[in-house]
This record gives C-alpha cells, sequence and structure tokens, in this order.
DNA sequence: GATGAATGAGTATTCATTCAT
DNA sequence: CATGAATGAATACTCATTCAT
C-alpha cells in the first residue's frame, strides 16, 4: 500500500528530524541544515550520505509524509464497516491532523506554495497522480459501500459522485480552518453538516 | 468596497512589477528587489522609500490582489440577476483566474505556503477576517436570491448553507485542478456539478 | 603598447592588494576572498561587483602582470641605444624581478602550475599569443641592432635567431634560480655567461 | 642510481593511480582522495596507511616521477655511444615526456606552481641539490666525450659549459613549447638549432 | 525624492581525515 | 591490515539594506 519505495535507518532519522523541526513551528524556510543534522543527532556532512541537496529532503520528506497519512487515513477507514463509520473516520482523521501539529503531512504541506510544491516534487510529479488514483478509487468503493446500505442509489456518474465526495470533504477543511480553538460541539456540527450535504448529494 | 487602503502611484508601479514577475513564472523565493525595481523601472533604493523591507512589498501585494480579485467577482456577479447567473459568474471567475497566469491572485497564493501567508500578512490578520466576514455576508444574499426565485427554501441553518455554498465552489476548484488543459466541455460538466449538488444540498 | 584593455580604480586597487598578499609569502591556494576584501580595504561584496569570481580576480591579475612587467622591461630596454645595453637591460630586469618578492610578476607565475594558469587565462589564450609575437618582433629589432654594430651578421634564419636569445635567456634565469642569495660576483658572471653565449651563437 | 628510496607494492599502487588521474587530465586541486583510492582500487583509509595526508602522496609522487624520468633518459643516453647521439637522447626524451600525456614528470611538473612544488618537497628540499649536483655530473661527463671527440676544446670553465647545455636544453623546450602539433619537420629543426647553439657556444 | 555602489551577515556544500568494525 | 560511513571545519558567493550624492 505503501506507494513510495522503502527507506534506510538513517534516512528516516534524518526526515523525523526535519518533522519535529517544523512541528516546532519552524518555517521550511528558515531551517538550516545544520539544524537538521543536530536535531537529527547526525552530523552535516551525513546528510548528505543520504540526500542530494536541502530540496531533496525536504522533497522526500514530503512524499514520505503523504505516504503516511494515507496509510493512516485507510487504516481508520478499514476499521470502521459502516458508510457512516467509515466516513465519520475521514473527517476524523482530518480534523486530528489539523489539530496536531505534529501531525506528518500538514506540517509539510502548510508550509509549502503549490508552485514551490511542483518543483520540489519535481521528476516524481507522477507519485501525485498515482496518489489521486488511489483515492479516486478508494473513493468509489465507499460510494458502492453507501449504495449497499441503501442509503443512496448507486452511482451512474462516476466523476459526479467522486466530486460530491471531494466537495464535502474540503467544505469540512474550509469549515474546520475557520475554528481557531474548535470546541467539541462546533467539531460535531461541522461533521454533521459534511456528512448531510454528502448524502444530500447524493440522493 | 475596497477593503485595504488607497495606494500611492509608485505603490502601485511596483506591486504590479512584482506581479509581472510572478507571471513570468518565477518564484517569490527567486524574486530579488534588484529584480522588482528594474521591472518596475525605478532605483533599488526607491523601493525603501514606498515599503518597510522586502517581505512587506509582497504581504501589501497580496493584500492589493484579493482586493483587486474581489472586486472582479462582485462586478460580474452584480451584472448577473438570476441566482443561476450568478453562481456561474463566481464559477467562470475562479476558471479564469486559474486558467490566467496574470490573474493578480493566483501568481500570489500560489506562491505561499499557508505558514508563510500568516506571518506576510503579519499583523494586518484582522483583514482576513473582514474579507471573510464580507464574503460570508454576499454568499448568504446569494442564497436569499435563490430562495426568492423558489429554487430552495429559505435558509435556517446559517452555517449549513455558507458551508454549502463553500463545498460546492471547493469542489469545483479541485475538479478544475484536475484538468491539464481544460475542455470547453469537461469545464461544463464541472461546473454543472457543482451547480447541481449545490442546489441538492439546500433542498 | 599595454596590450590588455584600461582598468576602472577599484580593479586596480583590488588586484594590488591580491599582489600585496602574494608578496606577503602566501599561496593563492590560501587566499581567501575576505583576506582579498580586507586587503583592498572593501567589502567582500564589492569584489564581485568588479569581478565575476575568485578565480576571475587571479586571472585578471596575473595578465595586469604580465603587462606591467613587459611594459617595464621595455621601457628599460628603449632607454639604452647599445645592443650590449639592451640585453643587460633585459638580464637586469629579470635578476630584479626574480630576486624582489614585490615584483608583480613572478608573485602570479610563481604561484600558478602551467594547466593552472592555462585554465586561468581561458578564453584569453590568444592574448598569449599577441604577447609571444610581440615579444618575438622585438627580439628581432634587437638583432638588428646587434647587427648594425658589426657583432655578428644579420640573422638569415629567423627561428634561429629568435630561438639563441631564448636560449641565452633562460640559460640565464636557470643560473639565476640556483643562487640562493646572489652575490654581485656571480651574477655578473651569469650574466657575462649569457651574453657570451648569445654572441657565439649568432656568430 | 635511483635517489629515492624502494617503493612497497601499495605505495607504487597509489602512486601510479594519482598519475593516470593526471594523465587524463584532471588538475591536483581536482583530485580528491577518493577518486585516489577508487581509481587505486583500494580504500580511501588505506591511503593513510600509506601515506600521511594527501599532500604527502603529491609530493612522493613527485619525487617518484624525477626518479623515473631521469632513470629512463639517462638509460637512453648511456646506449649511445657518440656525443651527438647522447645529446639527441636527451632532446628526444624530452619531446617524448612533453608529447606524451602520460609522461610520468610532466603530469606532476604542469600541475605545480613552484611555489606550491617547494611546499610539497618540503623537508626533502635537499633531494632537490643532489638531483641538481647528479645532472650537473652527468653533464660534464657528456662534455668530456664532445672534447674527446674533438667537437670542441676540453671545458676550463666549468660554470659556462655547464650553462651553455642548460641554455640549449631550455632553448629546445621553450621551441618545442610553442608548437602546438608538432611536425617532425619543425622537431627536426628545433633539435639541430639546440645541437648547432650548444656546439658554438662551447666552441 | 531618487539612485545604485558598497556592504557583510548568512549558509549550503565539500572533502580530508578518522576510527569502529 | 583494510574499509568506508561519519564527521565538521572551512569558504565562496548572494542579496537585502543603507546612505552619500
Amino acid at each position: 500500500m505503501m506507494i513510495s519505495p522503502s527507506y534506510k535507518e538513517k534516512e528516516l532519522v534524518i526526515m523525523r528530524a526535519l518533522m519535529r523541526l517544523l512541528a516546532r513551528g519552524q518555517t521550511l524556510a528558515e531551517i538550516k541544515t545544520s539544524d537538521i543534522a543536530q536535531e537529527a543527532g547526525v552530523g552535516k556532512g551525513t546528510l548528505y550520505n543520504y540526500f542530494a541537496a536541502k530540496e531533496d529532503i525536504f522533497a522526500r520528506t514530503v512524499i514520505y509524509s503523504i505516504d503516511t497519512l494515507l496509510h493512516g487515513i485507510w487504516e481508520r477507514m478499514d476499521r470502521e464497516s459502516s458508510f457512516r463509520g467509515k466516513c465519520y473516520a475521514v473527517l476524523f482523521s482530518i480534523h486530528e491532523m489539523m489539530a496536531n501539529e505534529h501531525s506528518d503531512l500538514n506540517l509539510i504541506l502548510f508550509n509549502l506554495g503549490s508552485r514551490e510544491a511542483k518543483q520540489l516534487l519535481g521528476g516524481e510529479i507522477s507519485l501525485i497522480w498515482r496518489y489521486l488514483s488511489a483515492i479516486r478509487e478508494k473513493v468509489l468503493q465507499l460510494a458502492q459501500t453507501g449504495a449497499d446500505e441503501g442509503l443512496f442509489p448507486p452511482y451512474t456518474d462516476e466523476e459526479y459522485t467522486y466530486s460530491a465526495f471531494a466537495s464535502a470533504l474540503m467544505g469540512f477543511v474550509h469549515a474546520r480552518c475557520r475554528m481557531d480553538l474548535p470546541t467539541d460541539g462546533a467539531l460535531r456540527t461541522a461533521m454533521g453538516n459534511a456528512y448531510t450535504l454528502l448524502l444530500k448529494a447524493l440522493n
């Protein structure tokens, strides 16, 4: 299920050090190679035995984070059997990721502009499409589950269906963004709104 | 309607020069003060007569762009009288903004990570909230229009209503992002999906 | 008579600073950009307003030194009217250059390997040939002077004649190199030997 | 006849690896310890079992090359019995050395500035004098041979005689340097000029 | 106000050397 | 003896900012 390759011990040490620094609130632009080395507990030179350049550390850490994140979300979904349970599992994962400064992905993504991200991912741009298609497949499976439960008819327009899930999810992200310190109530409301919208959209 | 203050002649010359550079495909990180000065046709020292620092040029250009963008969208909406016309006006504005490398806002936003953006907007973070509340108000007016036309019942849950618009819009943005070179057909489909979803969500 | 272009004030300040550092016994490889800047009394950044890179400073200083040196030798030769006087003027110039740690050229040349020198002179390799042909012309004029004085017959074989001057000169350089602290006597002997050899070779 | 000490197997492997790298056109400054180790087919650490430092490798390789070169020239001279044959043997050796990128010595010498060379030879500066005196002795023997053949009178001024040989040789080197791709004819002319000059100088 | 030459703090990267295995 | 992963000192170069004109 992991899409990217396996990692050497030291590579992980270094990438995790970078993520800890980001978790501490530092910007990518602020982080120096010496900071990463120190945080990782290795010499500065060692970085360059495993990564071609500072940028390379960033790029590969983004990929590692996406992998880890998706892996986490899917594990959580798979533990639920109902459509509703799976949807809330995703929403809850997203919420946690946004709440947790230490959450792998958001640290990276919120530190990159999209133009910059494209450059960082560079040659590995195809990875993006592989992620997107893996996600799409998962979404359509989920739609199937909902249809099986009789919550809405089986889909006939794949693109519309996918788009409905995307809309509900991103609407939730937007709502979540607008909360400074989300209360349980506000959170439940936002999740409920997303779920309601999804069902209406698919009926 | 412009939320930010008025600008001096030279300030505009400089901010527009920055936007031309971005339009040319350069990253914020790549752009040097000397580039901006040259593109603006002024001396490097002149920049510092109008802006406190390089970062300040960026920050104020972001705001200027948002202003310009929102102004444009609203003008376009106001030219339409029907609910459907207003909705498509917004979707079309977004599409254009994403298609047009020269579109003011996207140049800026796509060059900023959100963490960085927060820092840039800095003390002016309240501006963000003023924009958001202006937008919310406009959205609710729009919902009123739709209700008046009998397309859906008047809203009772303001947050849900706002969220539905946000979801439809962001779903469209996501769909639009997935098109490399959008065909007319694909575009119309994506807009149709967003509009359909919105109506279903509000009924 | 100067073969290379004219120099800006600051360029000269910098090149002369480099030469002072070399005169102080430092190797080219040891000299840092900051050393040059400090010795020149300018900021490190200023170096890069006048030279493209450290290597460029070296390369252009070599050329400047060669110019200066040749200019000096020729001035000295021109002050003498007799063949013998002109020859001794050259030998004496060479001696001085080798004795004087501050002599422009030797500082540079003795710090370069020939492979490195070729690279430094780089695109300006044609300059070398212009210098060599200027020298050859001067040598043949000198041969003419000697023939006019009846010291040896006019030359028929230009290459042999040029080669004889070169041999005598380089033999002197070799002899001079072998002296640690040259006494007046040893010096006069070496010059005498070179002059004798030259006359015999040309008769 | 070898002036420097004998070498261990691995030392030779390493020094020859360095020479191959130089032969390939790389500058001393460009060559890294890892390059030498790789070319020699040993681990980087092994270098330090046989040499104190990178500089030490260079220095001892210079000496090894000089030894090899002189040894080669003298062997060639000894195979000739006539004065003329011996002289041409030397000139031809020099020519070959300059023509052959792989010739041991020139690779080293043409990569060193003289200041640097002094440092490299370092404590072993006395070696230089031993070489020079061995050379001087050989030259005077050669002069004796020429006198025995009646080509010129026996020498009375040792220094002048030595100097004449040095001049002729260095004049040839200078001429040879000026040829880009030496033709047979040009080469024979240059050798003839050197030999002619030598005989004239000694008569 | 406008200019741009001068500045020097700041940083990614290299590579000789070591030493645990 | 042989190795090569780990190290960190060392350094060229950039570029935002200043200020004398």
